[in-house]
DNA sequence: GATACGTGGAT
DNA sequence: TATCCAAGTAT
């Protein structure tokens, strides 16, 4: 992993730096390392280091960020990125509790950073560390709920040294060993002292309240070329879904048919076949894309027209891109 | 405590 | 194809 520092580089007098440090943390929130791995190197180097970024334009990290979802993630990214260049004099806090006041920072990467970072012997609970705990102390209470109680359990066992190297074993432990399915318990160095081991309760856990269905949704979105290139986009609201991303104007999404709305353009509007298909992480979505060809004086209702050489489907989000893709390719 | 919030890979 | 799941946070 391109951000980590691990004990043999520390050895050799290579000190981790609390930007790559923080950035890869925010990265990582419910996403998987090689997911990451691509974007950790684009920000990186386009912006070095958090004054860079601080002064980066919102739309330029937006765009960076786009496909990797959990948008409001870019935002907080940001605006942290601001407070700590202009108010911590670039340099990040070290401690849980001035970590937590950051946005977008929560009890996961405080303790992140400032062990794996600092060096801090900060408790550090993910989603590894509550497996790994629930199966070592054989803990049978449902997640969210046991949360609290697992991380007790994490917080027994952080020692005082290396607290930054220890948390990334565990979880590193709880990525290639201790699995969610499948755990390799025999090449496990834990299962001597694991308990569920010894119960046979390991695959079991850690429970899980079951969660809801995933409704389905319906909409429209438009996708308008002018005749020099240029395509019709719309800036969403910072709140809510896809906040703050570039994406096609449409109707909004609800279930059952999509609902009554103004094209964003006057237009000869064309159905293309088939619909765009995204499952977002509490509802699946069907759109269904409209398209049409406009002169260059007609005026948009809403957003703007991006020249054809400034637009790149890496762009948007990846519902967008999809809708994007019906079309190209149609 | 419950819900909103993305995406892609594994099974 | 459908569900599960990943180094969570904000409200």
């Amino acid at each position: 992993m391109p951000w980590r520092v691990g004990p043999k580089d520390r050895a050799n007098g290579v000190i981790p730096d609390p930007y790559r440090i923080w950035l890869s943390e925010i990265m990582l929130q419910q996403t998987t390392v090689a997911a990451v791995k691509d974007y950790f190197e684009r920000f990186t180097k386009r912006w070095p280091t958090v004054r860079d970024l601080a002064d980066a334009q919102d739309e330029d990290v937006m765009a960076e960020w786009a496909g990797l979802g959990y948008y409001a993630r870019a935002r907080n990214l940001l605006k942290c990125a601001r407070v700590v260049a202009n108010e911590k004099g670039g340099v990040f806090p070290d401690t849980v509790d001035a970590l937590l006041e950051l946005p977008g920072v929560g009890p996961y990467t405080a303790g992140a950073v400032s062990a794996i970072a600092f060096d801090k012997s900060s408790v550090v609970v993910d989603g590894n560390v509550e497996r790994v705990m629930a199966r070592l102390y054989d803990v049978h209470t449902p997640l969210p709920a046991a949360k609290p109680e697992l991380t007790a359990l994490a917080e027994s066992l952080t020692p005082l040294e290396r607290a930054g190297d220890y948390a990334q074993a565990v979880m590193d432990l709880g990525a290639t060993i201790c699995t969610p399915r499948n755990p390799a318990c025999g090449i496990c160095p834990w299962r001597p002292a694991c308990q569920a081991r010894l119960a046979g309760t390991a695959v079991d856990l850690p429970k899980k309240t079951p969660k809801k269905p995933k409704p389905i949704r319906f909409g429209v979105v438009y996708i308008t070329r002018r005749v020099d290139g240029a395509l019709l986009l719309e800036r969403r609201p910072d709140k809510g879904l896809l906040g703050g991303m570039l994406g096609w104007p449409g109707s909004e999404w609800v279930e059952k048919e999509a609902p009554k709305h103004q094209a964003p353009i006057r237009a000869e509007w064309k159905t293309l076949n088939g619909e765009a298909r995204h499952t977002f992480t509490h509802f699946h979505l069907r759109l269904t894309v409209k398209t049409a060809l406009v002169p260059m004086e007609r005026e948009p209702a809403v957003g703007h027209f991006l020249p054809l050489e400034d637009f790149s489907p890496t762009d948007i989000p990846t519902v967008m891109r999809k809708a994007f893709n019906l079309f190209h390719s149609d």
